[in-house]
DNA sequence: GTGAAAGCGCTAACAT
DNA sequence: ATGTTAGCGCTTTCAC
């Protein structure tokens, strides 16, 4: 790799190594004639700083890892893009790393992290972590760390996240204000939050517009799958005709109801509106195009690593801040599948 | 973080740091009981060894960099998952960075990498990168190096790619296998390798299967976009109704044809067989569903990372092997939108 | 079987 | 303005 080390230009230059590293690094105390024979030969011998030397002293990588449940999946490749976008702004890189949605996965990578001396952690709970001690020991040894997206109340740390129940409230308000009058839910089961809050979200939009909450349109599908959206669809197609809105908590749940919808020849939006949630790259393309709330990953992913490099800075400055959850906003995106 | 260093459990344990050392990493020459006094210690510190006067001392980072045209894209964050995961199993992290498809981001992404003295580098070509100097030069500098997807046959390293020519051919003959005689082409222009090639496969399949290729049926669009097909499959619908199959070289574009095909009322497969290329994500779930070519993401980040592996053993033992290039097969992925 | 010492390449406190 | 020196934490050769 580089083979010029400072003690070589120093030995070219017939001075020590410390006056070599302060021309280089701009010292104030170095003569400039010498600070420009310094920089020229570094030039000419294409000279790069030995980073490990530098780690090891500095204790510190300008390295982040950023953990997420699943990399091929449009959000989180979108909180990867914002993440090493913003990173590199700031002189970092991005170790980037998958759970696999599993707890024990989790555990290992956080500790793989760990094992390479990050400067600072990024993470997005898997779904089936409900204990949280190994987070929390992270967090103990004073290692910056941020939750994303799928966090938890139960662990105090910065964090990012959208507000699930406003973002609901308003795409459901978004199917009364086009004209709808019976709106279906569907949902997956009450595992996680984002889900719990979607309904919540979508029960305070009927409250506040005196539409009576109906439990029998309120469909629990098995996954987020198309498919679960699809067979929801065709529920409500054979036994819910009266249905004339659909807030799908995915889109690609959305999307499958759109599916059987097509497939009965129910017109959207002129009988049924359908309203998904995420803003996934396919919404774009569906036949209608699909109306979904945006959940912008870039901007999530972007927030989170500046609040991590926050923490670190007050880490090397030994300031305590309490911890902080930024909220980013959401909108309502009207395409073709509502009025 | 680690606060106890081997200097520390030496002091304790009142013996030298070269035996603390040895008797953690399994040296042969320190007796069992101090192998086990120093272990036994160090798990009750939770001691973890300074990665970074490891790496100083070996020169070496297990960290490799992940380069690629755009993050937010289903094949390249495919590849991501399949380079992470095995690059896990040997040990390694991977830092993540895109190009955003710009030659000059490309040379800065690259500087970047070898900044931090990454342990070896995978890169997916830049769509503008005509010349390939900064590419030459990373390899000049005996840093291991491995292009996969987008490659240029100027660079002579590892690589790892598919047969487009031969995917495009196959495509193109399951299109003819199905009864279709007169096929059109959609494409972009012919810019990148992968366009001329897939170009090139179609072809093939049309000589060698007696029919006579028709320039008014080739077809280039102005990028490789959803808009672009669907442009193409308006005029096709408007001026060429004896077309009864369409070759997209992206899936993309195919689903943007399916739309056109779809509001001009055309039936598919019935009337218009239609394949994409790529088999993305969204091909699983457009009406009808997309019949279209494998490119198996997750498999060349595999292969690719493994070749980079080798070069970088081989490195270590000053081997020098001849570069070579990896085909990984494709397979054409029969869905709805074809008989 | 154990330890002393050198060195990876850099930075910074402290002379001069 | 320049140099001396120590040290970051680890591994490894060599001596005992």
């Amino acid at each position: 790799m580089s083979k010029v080390s400072l003690t070589k230009i120093s030995e070219i230059l017939g001075m020590s190594k410390s006056t070599v590293s302060k021309a280089l690094n701009n010292y104030t105390d170095v003569s400039s004639s010498t600070r420009k024979k310094v920089q020229d030969l570094a030039n000419k011998l294409n000279y790069k700083p030995n980073i490990f030397a530098q780690n090891l002293r500095s204790q510190e990588s300008k390295i982040i890892g950023l953990l997420m449940p699943e990399i091929v999946h449009y959000f989180f490749s979108t909180i990867i893009s914002g993440v090493t976008e913003t990173a590199e702004k700031y002189g970092y890189s991005v170790i980037v790393a998958q759970t696999k949605d599993d707890y024990k996965s989790e555990i290992k990578q956080l500790e793989l992290l760990l094992d390479k001396n990050v400067d600072g952690i990024l993470l997005s709970l898997a779904d089936n972590t409900i204990q949280f001690n190994h987070v929390k020991g992270v967090i103990n040894q004073g290692v910056p760390f941020v939750l994303y997206d799928r966090i938890s109340k139960l662990i105090d740390c910065n964090k990012v996240v959208i507000d699930d129940v406003k973002a609901a409230e308003m795409a459901t308000q978004h199917l009364i204000d086009t004209g709808c009058k019976k709106i279906a839910i569907i949902r997956n089961q009450f595992k996680s939050q984002g889900t719990i809050d979607r309904h919540k979200g979508y029960k305070k939009a009927l409250l506040e517009n005196g539409i009576v909450y109906d439990k029998s349109i309120d469909f629990e599908g098995q996954d987020f799958s198309f498919n679960a959206g699809k067979i929801v669809g065709n529920k409500i197609c054979e036994r819910h005709k009266d249905v004339d809105g659909i807030f799908a908590v995915t889109d690609l749940m959305a999307i499958g109801a759109l599916e059987a919808l097509k497939e009965h020849n129910v017109a959207v939006p002129n009988q049924v509106s359908v309203i998904g949630f995420s803003n996934w790259f396919l919404s774009q393309i569906t036949t209608p195009h699909l109306s979904t709330v945006d959940q912008p990953g870039f901007e999530i992913g972007q927030t989170a690593f500046k609040l991590l490099h926050q923490e670190i800075q007050n880490n090397k400055n030994n300031i305590k801040e309490p911890s902080k959850t930024v909220v980013i906003p959401t909108t309502v995106i009207s395409r073709e599948s509502t009025k």
